[in-house]
Order: C-alpha cells, then structure tokens, then sequence
DNA sequence: AACTTAATTGGAAACGTTTCCATTTTATTT
DNA sequence: AAATAAAATGGAAACGTTTCCAATTAAGTT
C-alpha cells in the first residue's frame, strides 16, 4: 500500500514546522496568511489526511464507540445500528461493529477488543446482564456504556424494550380474546434474558387475569421442524387456542406450519408476535404484535454514551410503557360464547385488522 | 474515564524494561522464566491489555477493514454485515461501519473519514460505481478494497449480484407465464445503479422475448402512497397483468396495495420479487422472487479484502449465473388460454408453491 | 579458571500527532 | 528611531507501542 503523506511532509513542502502545519489545519493558533496559503497548498499536493491513529495517541480518544450485538441479521438490531449511526454520524463518531452470535463467549472477548481499540464508549446487547463478566470489566474501567435491549442492572444506563411489560399487554390481549389456555414459542430462551423476561411477564399477566399458565416450546435458532414440533405441541396440549411466538419472523413461521397443518389462522389458532416488522402489517391475516421502535432505541442508547462522553445531559429512556404498543391484527381470533362445528369456538373475519 | 495501565506500568511494577514486557507478552525474543512470572502478575495484577493505538502507530496497520454500506435496516446489507463478520472475526480484524443511506453525497465523506482512521481495508457499496470518487480514491491510495453489490469496474474486485442477468430471469418467467405487458416498481431509480441495471435487464429480457417495453413506476423511500400510485400506474396501463418489485418488501406492499385495490393476487396481478428474503416464503400467496445470498456475498468481501492485505490468493466471486436463483411462488399466474369471466385470464390456485 | 557462546535484558528511536514554550518577526506606540 | 507589544513560527516533549542494538548475565567448553 502506497504510503500516505504525513505531517511532516507537508511542513517539508510547505517550507515550515510541522507545529505551523498542525495549528493552520486545525485552526488553532495563529499563522500569516501567505503561510496559511503554503500550508493548503502542500496539503492539496499530498493529498494529505490526518492519521486519527497519531491523533488518538496523542489526544487519547478515538471518536469511536463499540457496538456489541447479537446478530445484525436480527433486523431489530440493525434497525438499532440504524437508528444509532444516524446519532453517530451527526456527531462525528464512528461505529466499530462486533457480533457476537447470541454466543456468551463471544461477548468477552469482543469488549476486550473494543477495550484495547480505546473505543471511546461502548453500546452492548449481552446474553444475561445481571451475570456478564464484560459488563464489570467496562464498570471497572468506568468506560461510557448503555445497554442496548437488555434491563440494566444498578449502575447500568440502558434503553430497552419492557419485555415483562409487553409480554403482559400480551396475556391481556388474549385474554380480552377469551383465551384460556396458551402457548408460548421461545428462541434462544436459554441465551437471552429477554426471552426469558418475555415468558416471565406472559405467564404473570395470565395468572393475573385467570388464565391457565402457559406452555413452554423451545425452538432452535433456525425454526428447524417447527411445523412437527408444532404438531406435537398441539396435540400434547389441545386446549391451546393462542400462541405467543418469541419474534414476528417466528410469529409468521408458525403461521405457515399451522396452514400446513390444515390449522386456520386465527380461526383454529391465534398468534401473537414480537416486534412488530413492518411486514406483519402487509401479511394476511396481518399479524397481531408487539410494535417497537428499535431505531429509537438505539438512537437512545448512542446519544446516552455520547453524552457520558460530553459530560452533556444524559437523555432519559422512555418508561416501561413508551417503550411498546400492541398492534391488533388478524392473527387474533376472538373466542365468542357460540361454538362451531368442530368444537372449537368461532373467530373474527380473518380480513379484521385495526390497523387499516 | 480512568486512566489505562500502559506497558510501562507493567515494566515498573513488574522491574524491568518495557522492551521486556513487549517481547514476554508478544512471545518474541526470549526471556527467563523468572521474569514471565513477574511481568504476568504486573499484567494480571494492573489488568492491562495492550493500546492497540500504539500498536496501530508503530506497525502502521490497525486490524480494522471499513464497511460502506447505504443500510443496516435492508436485510440484504444487513446479512451482508452478518456474513463478512463471521470472517473477519475469524481473522482477527474489526469492522468500521459507516451507512451512506443511500446518499451519494456520504459516500466520500464515509472514505475519508475510513482513510483517515487508518483502515486495513474498505468493502464498500456505492451509489454508481462508474463515476465514485470515492472509489477512485481508494484506487489512487493503492488501499485493498472489494466492491460489494456494485458491479466492479475495471481494476476494482467485486461480489455482487448480476442484477441484468436477474433481472432478465424475472422477464422469462413472466414470459413463460404467458405475461406480456408488465411493469417495474422502480425504489432509489436515481440513486442506486443496481436499480438501473434491474430495469435494463428487464426491458433486455422482455424484449429479447417478444414482450412489451416495461412501464417504469418510481417508489420513493417508504412506499409513500403506494396504493394510490399503483391505482394511477394501473389504470394508465390497463394491459399490465405482472409487477416486477425492486425489492421482496416492496413486493409485498404491492401485494397489499393490491388487496386494497380489490385486485386478487395473481388472479388479477401478478408479482415477482427481488431477495428472496425468507418471509417471502412464508405469506399466502408466497412469493415469487430472485434469491440471492448476501451473507455470502458479504463474506466474499471480506474474504477478498483480507487476502488483499495478506497477499494471499483472492477468491474468486461467483459467475453471474450463481449469484441468484428464480423462486416460484404462488405470487405469479399462468396466463392460460381460457378466458374468465373479468374478461382476464385465470390463474394457478394460489396456493401453488413448488419450494414446499 | 579462563574463554567462547548463547540467552537475557534494557535504552533509545521511530511511528504521526498536538501543544507548550521560547524565539523571531512584525506592528504599534512614543 | 527606539521601545514595547503583538503576532508568527519552530523545536521538542509526550502519547503507547515495537524493535534494533548494545550491554549484561548465564551457560558451556576447554
């Protein structure tokens, strides 16, 4: 690679001290206009750029902060990195990026990464944040954080999504729908607080309203057999007439396994999603969710380190409740007192959906 | 932010030199195995990790590769990111992502600041690879970097889809479903030469096959009044009977425009999309799209970009014919030689979906 | 025990910046 | 024209590493 101009370079050609150099670019200090001149003109020459390398040893901050997330492919995170870059961007920061593929391990080692790259604050998603060993090194460190879609611990910034909170705007939803008995879908439910703060709050919400507890289906990260694992589940507990899926992208699997298991959607079952993808919306039947606003999290969670870093006010995330909305949609039938043919109770038109 | 302990902290604690330190840590050069114990606890002891600023300095080559992309929100560069991680964290090296949305104004900008900051490398994704002057600068600089999703101009490597050759996929399998007038559902027509080279291959492959010249639609951004312009396109073109969709999203917003025009799809308008985003095989009727893999194509990159920097053996991107497949789906009617009762021509049972 | 060889160690320079400080030049005042 | 103040300039240190090289120490060899 064909080496880059320094400063030195430039001082050389410009006839002066690379100090003169350095104060002309940046503004700083004072110099006469025919060595300002000379000064532009070498930098042209060259093509000359700052290296931030030199500059951050000097100065001993990058304009970098590190994300640490499970999964880009997870579209609610890059929805986040989105949401983030733009508040990144603004602020003349830039983005390192680790994935760490809903893998624990992987989240160590990709903070001591970020550490040693002497990222100037850090955004993380981890596995468990009551127990992640990263989270204290970057405590110990008093390095600039927030978590990003997991509850913080004390001493902990964060903008996340109240799952408990949303999971029981979930019961409630099937509760309004007189379901009894449901069933819940779990991803990653060993790897994930927030599965298993989702399971928690559903299970809360039914008992509250009276509800049978809900049954457990965990799923392996792709949806591997779920139209089987599906079929097993039902007939293992038919009462089940509603489905709380961990995600919208599972949400409509199961949809699909149930169509193919002759199961209508919602007459036969109801499905409740996560998320709220914009594609739930263009569906048919639409699929009933949790809406979020991933973008603004992490908007919310870039501007909170950044502030840290300014010592500037750092912004508040919104309470449990601004955090989600429950979408009605069409995957969601309501159990009337008239029974149907089969026994099972009848639903609303499949084509009913609020949001229209 | 409390301060790191530097190697001369460990040289100190541990009572020796910093060159000591350096080569017990780097295991290069020798040393007793008296002194590795001292120079470990001092490490253990301070907790100290390398600056990988310092390191940067000194050897010149921070293990960071820049990514350009327009956005983490489209799933294509979104599994793209996801893909190139994977290799990149194999290899040691970091990503530095920097989103353009779409904005051709921040793509040199984006350059910039990556060259500046020293990057081993760039993967990038430009608005019109042609004329970047982005591109001719990392060109210029000799820096390693790998088109993505850009076809290459010379002298520049690339992983990308063959967007006329997929393009002109879509128009056989309109035209072996008996389409003859169609439509293309244009997003980011101005600013994405892949957009462009959609259409062209379109309009090559209609006419090649007899057809009729595609009719342009332009979406902007958010399907903004997307029901309403499809109505307008429609009626302007009452001899359409298949959409060709930018993108799988669009597509199924077309779908749902569709559904509230109380036009049945593919009875009334047929639809073919562009991804093969995995929803898009879930939905009723399922669509019927070009499949890529960016995840491949994103680790392809990165792969090409690394064997650059390594002078190892550069990866060779796949043929055109590889980089998509057609997906049938029941989101495309044969146009059969009966006539129905609309006065337009009946279609396959919806539910017809050969990838089942 | 004296000598040669090998292993171990630390000092110092270099990487590209910024900034303090001292020096030189220019402008202003008497 | 001399004295003073202000502006312009450059040298050098510092930031945290690695690595060359020289110096010291230990280990073999006769």
């Amino acid at each position: 690679m064909h080496q880059s101009a320094t400063i030195k370079d430039v001082a050389l050609k410009a006839g002066c001290g690379v100090a003169t150099v350095s104060r002309v670019l940046n503004n700083t200090g004072s110099a006469s206009s025919e060595m300002r001149q000379r000064v532009v003109a070498a930098v042209k020459e060259l093509d000359f750029q700052f290296s931030e390398v030199g500059r951050s040893l000097q100065s001993s901050t990058t304009r970098t902060i590190g994300f640490v997330v499970p999964s880009p492919a997870n579209p609610v995170y890059a929805d986040a990195l989105q949401g983030a870059q733009e508040v990144l961007t603004f602020s003349g920061y830039q983005m390192l990026l680790i994935c760490t593929n809903y893998n624990p391990e992987s989240e160590l080692s990709a903070i001591r990464t970020l550490i040693s790259k002497q990222v100037a604050g850090i955004v993380l998603t981890v596995s468990d944040a009551e127990r992640s060993e990263g989270l204290s090194i970057i405590r110990d460190r008093r390095l600039p954080h927030c978590l990003l879609y997991n509850r913080a611990p004390e001493n902990h910034e964060s903008w996340s999504v109240d799952d408990n909170a949303a999971a029981e705007r979930v019961a409630q939803a099937f509760s309004e729908n007189l379901h009894n008995q449901t069933g819940f879908l779990a991803l990653n439910f060993s790897k994930s607080d927030r599965a298993r703060q989702r399971y928690e709050g559903f299970c809360d919400g039914c008992k509250v309203r009276g509800m049978k507890k809900p049954k457990l289906l965990e799923v392996g990260e792709n949806f591997e057999d779920l139209t089987y694992k599906l079929e097993q589940f039902l007939s293992e507990h038919p009462s089940i007439t509603g489905i709380f899926a961990s995600n919208d992208f599972l949400a409509l699997a199961t949809i699909r396994s149930a169509r193919k298991l002759n199961l209508k959607v919602p007459h036969d079952l109801s499905i409740i999603g996560f998320d709220g993808i914009d594609v739930g919306s263009m569906v048919e039947p639409s699929l009933a969710t949790i809406v979020t606003d991933p973008k603004m999290l992490g908007a919310g969670a870039g501007k909170t380190v950044l502030s840290f870093i300014n010592k500037t006010e750092v912004p508040k995330p919104p309470s449990a409740y601004q955090t989600f909305n429950f979408r009605a949609g069409g995957s969601i039938a309501h159990l009337g007192a008239e029974s149907s043919d089969d026994g099972k109770l009848t639903a609303f038109p499949s084509s009913f959906d609020p949001t229209k």
